[in-house]
DNA sequence: CGTCTCATTGAGCTATATCAACATCCGTGG
DNA sequence: CCACGGATGTTGATATAGCTCAATGAGACG
């Protein structure tokens, strides 16, 4: 959990290049995925690869904003914490997803990575030059923190509002969501966070977490595969759609 | 609490004049504070002036995004729902804060005014042409969605982690802060919210929300004084803001 | 094979919800 | 001015969902 020098000099860095974001496998649904080619130079220009172990700390709340970045690969977890320790993870980015609040000095947040993650760097004040000389770019990073403060509410409505067994169907719900939308067919979602991370996330204890997927378990609504990362086999979706929308009918059918 | 139709005949509605923006007392806490001349111009002829009665709905969650706005005076509570009736407020918005996603097609939320409400409309589609011609003012609406973000990401911690009686003693904190930030003096703060509008925001029950200010009341932290709107005076804002951030000794200093 | 981390399960405990009674405040109309 | 009624707030008694503490199990890795 310590924080981390994003620039290890032993991990490969590859040297910024023009053709780097030509090739890079997240453009389909990153940020920079409809930005014109002109954009598109002028960030592959800023733009920097870093690596972080499962577990580092990319930034930490209430540091200052040199960076945002875009998740390429594994994923990184928003936290928020309190002084004695408690934490409540605020999302989960995966490959494609954005970190970052652009205009504010410093960082609102904590972003550690859950897996082995690979992050594209945007340094600060270079990306605010681009979104000023791009009105396109400024507006797709503006539509992407509206539709993370249209998330962050949802899970207000979660975290006041539900039962835990809810909690935990929203959760493998939008899980399956986020995995279609990045293309996987359907059968069992990666789940690559422990019973710790998705507590803190759901606002819940690990203990609870746990009896909550033994109840979805035995009720036939999803299966669990062990493994590095786990994974969960959604078998009735319909009945945890249910749950997670709080439906008397599907609710009452796990005991 | 129903929806209401806000272009009510009774009321007075001023006619659209070029000064309008120039007289409006809101303006210097507001998007528009600093917009330019010509910028205000502009939205000076797309702006209404809308009245809510206490408890009239300004928009519901889900339907198309024909507005967004300043509040005035008076103020909005932002909500999501769950089918069974179970709601979550997102936010209060006091005078010279913004209601909307300016980008989003359909409202995330609801809106309703917890108090009779005097609010600036500004209808969709104008909006953004302004803010495509104005890269200034769509950067302060930017920074304010990303204040919200921020905000809610709070409020996250507050729901997944922390118990009633911290839940309430941040609630006030909040509304002291924002009191102040309006230019008020020290003294009793106005509260215009119920107890079930406190409860909803907090994540709690009406009773629990009771119990927590007479607990707080017993221990001279506070003082509650009757009328409409209610007024809270903080006689002990140090040990508020301990029992907010659950410091050891202030939370166990309230029995 | 032992050790370490993570997950599961069980047995109580407690903070908060629920249910119910009562109090207070405010407006209304006699 | 007072009496009444409805809404809002407070307080009490009890129930319970989820927390805490503790033991056990199951993979992963040297």
């Amino acid at each position: 959990m310590s924080r981390v020098n994003v620039f290890l000099p032993e991990r490969p860095v590859p040297a910024p290049s023009p053709t780097a974001c030509a090739r890079c496998q997240s453009r389909a649904c990153a940020v920079c995925a409809d930005a014109d080619t002109d954009c598109l130079t002028e960030l592959d220009r800023i733009a920097h690869r870093a690596y972080l172990a499962a577990g580092e700390s990319f930034v930490l709340e209430g540091e200052d904003a040199r960076f945002a970045a875009n998740v390429i690969s594994g994923g990184l977890k928003v936290q928020k914490s309190l002084s004695d320790g408690r934490t409540q993870s605020v999302c989960f980015l995966y490959p494609g997803e954005f970190f970052g609040l652009p205009l504010h000095r410093r960082q609102a947040f904590s972003a550690t990575a859950f897996d082995d993650t690979e992050l594209c760097l945007l340094p600060r004040p270079a990306l605010n030059r681009i979104m000023e000389r791009h009105p396109d770019f400024e507006r797709r990073l503006f539509r992407v923190i509206e539709d993370q403060l249209a998330a962050a509410s949802e899970h207000l409505l979660l975290l006041g509002r539900k039962s835990a067994i809810e909690r935990v169907a929203s959760f493998l719900l939008d899980l399956q969501l986020r995995a279609t939308r990045r293309g996987a067919t359907d059968g069992p979602i990666g789940l690559p966070l422990t019973r710790l991370e998705i507590a803190d996330y759901l606002g819940l204890t690990i203990e609870t977490v746990s009896r909550c997927f033994t109840r979805l378990r035995q009720n036939g609504v999803v299966e669990t595969l062990p493994g590095h990362p786990a994974r969960v086999h959604i078998l009735d979706l319909a009945r945890l759609a249910g749950i997670a929308k709080s439906e008397a009918g599907s609710a009452a059918g796990v005991s």
